[in-house]
DNA sequence: TTCCCTACTTGCGCTGCAGCAAGGAGGAGA
DNA sequence: TCTCCTCCTTGCTGCAGCGCAAGTAGGGAA
C-alpha cells in the first residue's frame, strides 16, 4: 500500500506541519488491516505505536473487572488515537482498540513522533489541542453521568456521536452503531435505550433499524438533551 | 510577595525547565490571594490565565443546568491549573475553581506560557504530560461511575483523593473535605457518603469528623474498591 | 427461498440509592 | 460561656431504570 503524504493533512494534528515532514511520516508509517471486531491494541499494552485511521471506524474502549464495557470514544476515518505512547515513554494505552467495521490505520512508532515533537512545536501544539478537546469532553460527559437523567443523557450521546461520526443523508443523519453500542456511550443498557428509541421513534424524533439510527429531527433531540420533560 | 524562581520548580511541569526561564515566569507571574468560597475563575470565562497554586487548596468543579455540582479535581501547593488558554487561544475555562480554603495562586498570562512553549519543547512535554494524566483519570472515573456500585466508587474516590491531597500522620491519611465534597468527587449524595462512612466506621476503615475524614486501614478500603462485597 | 444468527423489543419484578425531614453535634465568634 | 451556623446522621418513602425472559425481525449465507 502507497501512502500519500498530502492525505496526511486530513489530520486535525498535523494541519500546520511542512510537507517535508509529511513525508517523512509517511515513509515511517506502517499500514495495518484488521477485520470487523478485531483490534488494533488492548488496554493496558505497551503503547509503542499510535495510529492514524485510514478507513473504517474504530471505537476505544474500557472494560471493568467484571467485563462490562464502557464507550470512550469513535474514531473516524483521518483521526489519530493511541498517541500517549508519543507522550510518555513505557505508558500503556488507558483503552481498547476495536474495529467497528474492517479498517486500515497508519501504525507510527511512538518514539518516531516523539522524537519530531521535540523540534516541532506546531506538532506539540496540535496534540495538545487534540487532548484538551478529550479532558473536556469527558469531564462534560462525566458531569452528565453524575447529574442527567438517562433520556437525557441518551440525546446528549446520540448528538455528540452524531456531530463527531454521523452521515449525513436527505433523510436526516445517519448513525451505524447497534443500541449496544450507544448504551455502551451513554451509560446505561441495550433495554433502556431501545426503550428510549422507541419512545423517540413514535415522536418522529428518530428511526431505528439494525445498527442504525437515524436522526429526523435533531432540534428535538437537543431540546431533550437542554432539560425539556417529555410530556 | 516575592516570588522565588526556585520554588516554581515545584511544580511538576517546570521540572525540567533551565533556571533562566524560571526567573522569566517568577517575573510574569502576579500572586493573587482569595479567601475560602471565592473564585479564581468560573466555568465560561475567558481563559486568560494560568495558575500555579503557592498556599491552600482548590477544587475544581462544574455545574449543570439544574445548579448541581460535580467536582472534577482538588488541586495542592505547586500544582498547575487552568492552563488551557496556553494550549488554545480564545478558549474558555470548562471549569469553576473555588478555594476549599484561603488560597494564594500566581496568576501567568496564557499568552506569555503559549509563547515560551513554542521554543520550549519540554514544557510543552511536561504540560502534555499533566494532560495525558487528566484524561486517563477522567476516563477511569468516568468508567467507574458508569458500571461500579455507589460502595465501590466511594472508596475509589476517596483511595483517589488520599493520593492527591491527603496528608499523613501517625493515625493515618487525613482528607480534610466535608462530605458533600466527597459526594461531588464520587457522583453520589451527601446522605449516602454519610451512611457509607458510618458503616465503614463501625468496622473500623475510617474515622470521621467534621470537614475531616482519617482513613485509619488503608488495605480494607482498597479490598472494597476492588470488589470485595462487605459482609 | 430457507435457515440461522444476532440484534432488537417489551412486559414484569425488583432494588439501589436518591431525597425529604427532623434531629444531633462540632466549632467559630461574641 | 452561650449562641448560632453548618455539617452530619438516620428513618422512611418512592421510583428510575436495570436485568431477566421470551418473543420478534432483519439480513447474510447457502
Amino acid at each position: 500500500m502507497k501512502i500519500d503524504p498530502a492525505d496526511l493533512r486530513r489530520v486535525d494534528v498535523l494541519e500546520n506541519i511542512p510537507d517535508e515532514d509529511l513525508v517523512l511520516l509517511a515513509q515511517n508509517a506502517i499500514p495495518r488491516s484488521i477485520e470487523e471486531d478485531e483490534f488494533f491494541f488492548f488496554q493496558g499494552d505497551e503503547a509503542l505505536f499510535l495510529y492514524i485511521l485510514v478507513s473504517g471506524r474504530v471505537k476505544l474502549l474500557q472494560t471493568n473487572p467484571m467485563g462490562q464495557q464502557v464507550n470512550m470514544r469513535i474514531i473516524n476515518e483521518w483521526q489519530l488515537f493511541g498517541a500517549i505512547g508519543a507522550v510518555r515513554p513505557k505508558a500503556t494505552y488507558p483503552v481498547t482498540a476495536q474495529a467497528l467495521e474492517s479498517s486500515t490505520a497508519l501504525a507510527i512508532e511512538s518514539q518516531f513522533l516523539s522524537g519530531m515533537m521535540s523540534t516541532r512545536p506546531q506538532l506539540s501544539m496540535g496534540l495538545m489541542q487534540l487532548m484538551t478537546n478529550y479532558v473536556r469532553e469527558m469531564q462534560d460527559r462525566y458531569r452528565e453521568l453524575a447529574t442527567e437523567r438517562v433520556e437525557r443523557r441518551l440525546a446528549l450521546a446520540i448528538l455528540r456521536l452524531a456531530s463527531q461520526i454521523g452521515i449525513k443523508s436527505n433523510a436526516g443523519v445517519e448513525l451505524p452503531l447497534s443500541q449496544q453500542d450507544i448504551a455502551e456511550a451513554a451509560g446505561s443498557t441495550m433495554f433502556t435505550v431501545s426503550r428510549t428509541l422507541s419512545e423517540w421513534e413514535k415522536r418522529g424524533l428518530v428511526e431505528t433499524g439494525r445498527e442504525r439510527i437515524v436522526i429526523r429531527n435533531p432540534h428535538g433531540l437537543v431540546q431533550i438533551a437542554e432539560g425539556a420533560e417529555s410530556e
